[in-house]
DNA sequence: TGCTTATTGAAATACTATATCAATAAGGAG
DNA sequence: CTCCTTATTGATATAGTATTTCAATAAGCA
């Protein structure tokens, strides 16, 4: 389960001007029953064993649309092609991400999106601890330092 | 190109009592020849380009093969699957991965294969550093320490 | 040179993902 | 409550990645 609550994000899509329709309600339906990563097909498959039929392609395009509204959580495991996941409050922890040139110590802060929020998770789903806050520090020569 | 001589492949496979195939000398060929990752497919098309027809299945097989020798190096990117490089000495640089409880200190090392690495390789690409260490800490409330 | 068998290529198959388009149904207007 | 507009859907076709199968091939040894 995840701390997501489906009437929350159907109230969202209907602000939002989008019309709440069966596919949208039945995949999210599914998506606030797992807290594991489910693929398109997994969710396929879990709708056909509640006798739903929603459409693959709508099953994406609920997906799509989720991922706009910043509510979905997607990660690429090793084969089977994309994951998702609703996203909830305890998924963001907070981080530090650095790269430190070992010679001069200029300290350049990383921004972007951060690499490590799924390794947190997986982490925290084998580990038992309630992850908080990780660091990242990259030690290298900068570019100047590796002139000389 | 990569730091790895195809030479010193084609050697290791003799040496494990593999057959010197065309299609093992090629595919080596190519990834020798190409620093970045390339798909099966890509390979594919470029043995095309030299006139050299290898099936896909080959070049799948090649891939494990190398894989299994610990000589490839592979990642997912977002879309269109796995990409595969040769593994060449630069790419690896020391770390270290710990998870630590910000409650009792206690401290673990998480061992297994380093997540970072590519992560790595993408910054020394983008930033110009020479990526030689990084250490990953993830701080968190242990299992014992959540129970209290 | 010939033999054994590891290896290959082609085709069939499976799976993930997207594009297309007629049919459907959501939701506001009346 | 009914009608109308059009956003949305489902089925299908299509594309790309990956694996399996099996007869044909060629590598390497005797």
């Amino acid at each position: 389960m995840t701390f997501v609550k489906p009437d929350d994000i159907i109230q969202l899509i209907q602000e939002r001007g989008y019309r709440l329709t069966t596919a949208r309600k039945k995949v999210i339906g599914i998506l606030a029953n797992h807290s594991e990563f489910l693929g398109a097909y997994d969710i396929h498959h879990l709708l056909e064993q509640e006798n739903t039929r929603i459409g693959v392609a709508s099953i994406y395009r609920v997906l799509d649309l989720l991922k706009s509204l910043g509510l979905l959580k997607s990660e690429e495991f090793g084969v089977g092609g994309e994951k998702y996941r609703l996203d909830n409050e305890h998924s963001h922890h907070h981080h530090s991400h650095q790269l430190i040139c070992s010679q001069c110590g200029h300290t350049e802060e990383l921004l972007g999106e951060c690499p490590i929020s799924h390794i947190a998770d997986k982490l925290e789903r084998d580990s038992g601890y309630q992850i908080e806050e990780h660091w990242l520090r990259f030690f290298g020569v900068c570019p100047l330092c590796r002139e000389q």
